[in-house]
DNA sequence: TCTGGGGTCCTAGGACCC
DNA sequence: TCTGGGGTCCTAGGACCC
């Protein structure tokens, strides 16, 4: 039987949910001018972190410092991110998707996959995707492409063509005609690097890379990744649609200072604060992590990382934060300013298999009393909160 | 114009063990 | 005294994704 698979992609995810909140406000739709999303629009260092479409034909784009949007187009409507709201929109958009196949897959918190096979013939494939989509659009207010083809390579590049508010296909059939004449950045996966790697090699077109010998392609990005671009721009992906949801391999925090730091003191309170956020959320999740890393970003942006083994699995702040500041010791020279400083656990277990030493520091009590404070705090204010925004 | 924040996976070299 | 080959773990860095 042919695989069906549905790629479901918010258009403008951010933009669009919170045009909806606006809109619900009574107020104009930011989606009908050009508007973005962005961190806090008088930190220079902001960036975007959606466009409305009016703003992308401006040539505002994604990542783009706010200062450079603002140059464009001085009357830009600036709104500032809600994630807890974004949290519900996603939750409401991927409940409709998996009314049509429970076999889903969420790959980040606007876009996912479905698997549609045996739900529905293929010659009826269309009609169902755009019932989909229309069932989004009428019921939460806001639009998605959704791309189907027979495996979720092909399905996620359809839904990346016209945007927004369409269905396209890409079967097996229709490679050669619609994906080979792309630009090798369009393919999953090829980032800038990989195009200028494959554009010296005179590799522009999907279609250039689809026709390349294995044995050449390896040399330009090596083995593993050659197998790979080799299958996908033939249109090639035998990977199922992942219903479980995976654990997290590693958690991390980092903090960009609004103008670089070289007071030690400055990125001590820094790497104190990401610590904080991160043994919280390991917490939270019941992890132990046993590897710790820490990264300075220069103002260059060269990034320096530095990584250890606990000698145990921890969840406690004080732990993590040690390991994290000796590690900064050896990383940096206290001087040189610092335009980012890091934190990251990884090697995360839910074993909880704790020996238990006669002579534990007795400080561990203190440790973790520190942190369940700190933990409830959290709570208490995430309850807060949520009941002012019932009010 | 001057570049956020949070992840995953791969590679390559070195240490260490058998 | 000088030599091998394989496996695993760790570290640092790089590329990509949303």
């Amino acid at each position: 039987m042919p695989r069906i698979i549905f790629h479901i992609d918010v258009n403008s995810a951010f933009l669009s949910w919170s045009a909806v909140k606006l809109v619900q406000a009574g107020e104009a739709d930011i989606r009908l001018v050009p508007s973005v999303v962005s961190g806090d629009p008088s930190d220079r260092r902001s960036i975007i972190t959606a466009a409305s479409m009016p703003a992308k034909k401006l040539g505002i784009k994604t990542a783009q410092p706010v200062s450079m949007a603002l140059r464009i187009c001085p009357s830009l409507v600036i709104v500032r991110g809600d994630w807890a709201w974004y949290k519900q929109c996603s939750q409401g958009f991927i409940e409709i998707c998996r009314s049509y196949s429970p076999v889903l897959q969420q790959f980040s918190i606007d876009e996912c996959f479905i698997d549609m096979t045996g739900r529905c013939e293929p010659e009826a494939a269309v009609a169902v995707a755009a019932r989909l989509k229309d069932e989004v659009r009428t019921r939460l207010g806001f639009t998605v492409n959704v791309g189907v083809g027979s495996n979720k390579l092909l399905a996620k590049m359809a839904s990346d063509f016209e945007k927004p508010d369409k269905v396209h296909t890409l079967w097996e059939s229709e490679v050669q005609q619609k994906m080979w004449p792309l630009g090798v950045r369009d393919l999953l996966w090829v980032g800038k690097k990989t195009e200028e790697r494959l554009t010296a090699n005179g590799i522009r077109t999907i279609g250039d890379l689809a026709r390349l010998g294995q044995g050449s392609l390896r040399q330009m990005v090596g083995e593993k990744f050659a197998l790979q671009l080799h299958e996908f721009a033939n249109g090639r992906d035998d990977s199922p649609v992942h219903t479980e949801s995976e654990e997290a391999k590693s958690v991390s925090a980092e903090r960009t200072f609004p103008r670089d730091l070289s007071d030690p003191r400055d990125i001590d309170r820094a790497l104190f604060n990401v610590a904080c956020i991160v043994a919280h959320r390991i917490r939270r999740y019941h992890f132990r992590a046993a590897t710790v890393s820490m990264f300075i970003k220069y103002k260059d942006f060269s990034v320096v990382q530095k990584q250890c083994q606990l000698e145990q699995s921890t969840d406690v702040t004080a732990l993590i934060l040690g390991a994290a500041r000796r590690l900064l010791a050896e990383a940096w020279d206290g001087v040189t300013p610092l335009r980012q400083v890091g934190l990251g656990v990884s090697k995360l277990t839910h074993d909880f298999y704790e020996q238990m030493s006669l002579f534990e520091d007795p400080k561990m009590a203190f440790y973790r009393d520190w942190d369940r404070q700190y933990d409830e705090q959290r709570a208490e204010d995430a309850r807060t909160l949520a009941y002012e925004r019932k009010a």
